[in-house]
DNA sequence: AAACCTCGAGCTCT
DNA sequence: CTCGAGGTTT
């Protein structure tokens, strides 16, 4: 072939993969080590296809530092072992400030001078790497193994994008060793773990052993799709390169076409390093990759090898251990506990240990799959992490060390009811978690299930905040939401916050409350599932649900079919559950609720145990008796509007009140709004009718201008309240 | 007067 | 989730 191709169009064909080789090493090296890319994945897609289209035809043009290359090779049966040049050694560890200090006086006194210039890095948490380069292409790379030999990984280093095959500009020696850490983006990581998880794979503990098992791949195909990034942070003899600081060695291989450790610092004295140290601790979070430490190298070059080596470290760098955030500890004991949604995770208790200065003794286990994918056991050491401020986690089970007796954890089996209230316990379909239905009562859900029950849409009570709730769940006074309405004054009272003032309020609002509407009590009732539109689809649908058990015609005395229903529900026959429509709830089946629209399997499943669960009958019993109660709904078509509907000019409009009124105080103006069926707002908002602006009227009227809302004043306003009064 | 609580609104992300 | 307003308690 090329044989016959003229020589002019063959040296056309040449120049033109030197061209492409070229570019596409440049779009690489913006890529991988800038992070900066200047052109569109397709574009680039497009010149290797191109490139790889041209060394098909031209297999003779093919060189080792070709793009197309990075994946070469076939797989292997095992990694070779490679001898180092220079050892690679490990550096001493610096665990609290005064061991920094300690370093910065030695080197001080060897050196003899006032203050040492040193260069601070990020000690990343992968896998050392050294790779060798001759004559500018990387001919081999192995593993830090033992620091003198370690493993050829030479066909999987290939395929990292930010590791150059060829190097870029000049000046660099004919044959010298780099030095770098391969690590993997956190993020990366999650994401590969998320995918073996999928796969049914194993997901790998933290980061670092993400990285170190990519790396370690017979096949370097697999590694190729791993996105590992290759930091460099040294070379193995400095001074054969000709410069004459560490700061210069990393700004070479930065100009050479390599990724150089990040955050990088130069730093003047053992305080500045301190401050380095500090910002990384702060920072720890927000880097895409994870780091254990930081790294203080004396720059000086000449300094250094005045200094020289212990037998297993150089005596002019240290590392600066960063807080720990894995540890090994032994499992005590699995339990499930219930978080405020009902939700209830297996817990691991561990045998306490320090991880950061913060000492760990439960990690969560999430649910039920997650248990069983790791398979935690009782007695089990494992590895555990606290990363960021979360919760700690168990990332690994240490295998060797299981006991024998250790038996799996099985989430079904163990947690057969809940561990709080002890009832029932339901997994959903295409749900994780498992979950309580005792809704109403279980001690763990309940001030989420106050908040819920007392909130605008609900039952809309009006001054039971956040905190008022935590203190009366703390003081016992409310164990379940229909404690609620048989609170007292001098209990209220007494409680953080809350005067006589409040007190008042907050029985008037209970007071109200009382009176409802059904689909705001079924709302209330917080049942899984059963959101707003449910609620109401529920209500309105109630009297034709139940027909068999109890006939609407059976209503000739009305007493009829709730008397059904209460023998049907198994209800005492003096209970104080009288709504019929809501008796009819409760007993629906749930192949009647699944003719609703838009209740399927899973809604009709949650509303029927909901209403079977023992303790929450309790609770709607005590509503009940302590007088919730709303109007009947009628038929099934026909519903709401019945007196005060249209006549009441203010209703369902929402105002706002500002500035100070003559005739009336704002309480005063506040009860004639609501007796006309309107809601007194705070604030001006789009969804506001009317501002209502007395005397010096603030910012809510111009906001009000700026709205465009209609604004009253007091002769308008008092004119349309008295309409009808 | 200052501190604190609740509520509503609007924003962002899912 | 955050913010500001309004109202209450301390």
């Amino acid at each position: 072939m090329s044989e016959i191709d003229n020589s002019k169009d063959y040296a056309a064909v040449q120049q033109q993969v030197e061209q492409l080789r070229r570019e596409i090493a440049e779009h690489d090296y913006r890529y991988y080590v800038l992070d900066r890319p200047s052109i569109a994945d397709s574009e680039y897609d497009a010149l290797f296809a191109e490139l790889r289209r041209l060394e098909q035809s031209h297999p003779e043009l093919i060189t080792a530092d070709s793009p197309t290359q990075r994946v070469a090779g076939s797989p292997q049966s095992e990694l070779a072992t490679l001898h180092h040049d220079s050892p690679m050694l490990s550096l001493d560890n610096a665990f609290e400030p005064g061991d920094l200090d300690d370093f910065d006086r030695r080197i001080r006194e060897l050196s003899g001078a006032e203050q040492i210039a040193y260069t601070g890095e990020p000690k990343l948490d992968g896998i050392s790497l050294s790779l060798t380069y001759v004559d500018g292409q990387l001919v081999r790379a192995g593993t830090r193994g033992d620091g003198r030999a370690g493993e050829d990984v030479t066909a999987n280093v290939r395929t990292i994008g930010s590791v150059p095959l060829r190097l870029r500009g000049s000046g660099y020696p004919a044959r010298f060793e780099v030095r770098g850490e391969v690590v993997i983006r956190k993020a990366d990581f999650e994401a590969l773990n998320e995918q073996r998880w999928q796969a049914g794979e194993r997901p790998f503990a933290n980061p670092r052993n993400a990285a170190a098992g990519s790396l370690r791949q017979l096949d370097p195909r697999i590694t190729a799709k791993r996105p590992l990034t290759l930091f460099v942070f040294g070379v193995g003899e400095p001074r054969a390169t000709g410069a004459l600081s560490h700061w210069q060695v990393l700004q070479w291989l930065s100009k050479w076409g390599f990724r150089v450790s990040e955050p990088l610092r130069s730093l003047s004295g053992v305080e500045e390093c301190h401050r380095f140290h500090q910002q990384l601790i702060e920072q720890r979070d927000e880097l895409e990759f994870e780091i254990d430490g930081a790294v203080f190298k004396v720059d000086d070059l000449a300094t250094r090898d005045e200094l020289g080596f212990t037998a297993r470290a150089p005596r002019w760098a240290i590392a600066f251990k960063l807080p720990a955030r894995e540890a090994t500890t032994t499992v005590r004991q699995i339990v499930p506990s219930v978080g405020r949604t009902g939700k209830i995770t297996p817990l691991a208790r561990l045998e306490p240990v320090d991880i950061g200065g913060v000492t760990v003794s439960r990690a969560s286990l999430h649910n039920a799959d997650e248990l069983a994918r790791k398979d935690v056991r009782e007695g089990d050491t494992v590895m555990v992490r606290r990363a960021g401020d979360v919760i700690p986690e168990i990332t690994d089970v240490v295998l060797d060390k299981r006991p024998g007796e250790a038996q799996p954890w099985r989430f079904e089996e163990r947690v057969r009811a809940c561990p709080q209230c002890g009832a029932e316990v339901v997994r959903l379909a295409g749900e994780a978690a498992h979950r309580c239905v005792g809704g109403l009562s279980c001690p763990a859900q309940l001030e989420g299930a106050v908040q819920h029950f007392a909130s605008r849409r609900a039952l809309d009570i009006d001054g039971l905040g956040e905190k008022i709730i935590e203190q009366l769940v703390a003081k016992g006074l409310v164990r379940d939401v229909a404690d609620l309405f048989y609170l007292r004054h001098e209990q209220l009272a007494g409680l953080e916050r809350m005067g006589d003032k409040s007190a008042d309020n907050l029985l008037n609002a209970l007071a109200r409350a009382r009176r409802s509407s059904l689909d705001r009590f079924i709302y209330a009732l917080g049942i899984m599932h059963v959101g707003e539109v449910t609620a109401q689809r529920l209500a309105a649908a109630a009297s034709t649900l139940c027909q068999e058990i109890a006939p609407a015609d059976s209503a000739d005395d009305s007493r009829g079919a709730s008397v059904l229903l209460r023998q049907y529900l198994g209800l005492p026959e003096q209970s104080h559950i009288t709504s019929e429509a809501l008796l009819r709830i409760m007993a629906a089946p749930v192949e009647e609720l699944e003719q609703l629209e838009d209740i399927g399997p899973v809604v009709a499943q949650s509303i029927v145990r909901f209403f079977a669960e023992e303790h929450n009958r309790g609770v709607i019993e005590r509503l009940c008796a302590a007088g919730v109660s709303w109007p009947e709904p009628r038929q099934p078509g026909g519903s709401a509007g019945e007196a005060g509907g249209e006549q009441a000019p203010l209703s369902g409009k929402s105002i706002v009140l500002t500035g100070s009124l003559q005739g009336m105080t704002r309480s005063e103006a506040k009860a004639a709004i609501e007796r006309q069926g309107g809601k007194v707002t705070g604030s001006v908002s789009r969804r506001t009718d009317y501002v209502v602006a007395g005397e010096d009227a603030g910012s809510k009227l111009s906001k009000a201008r700026e709205l465009g809302i209609t604004v009253l004043d007091e002769g308008e306003f008092t004119q349309l309240c008295s309409k009808d009064c």
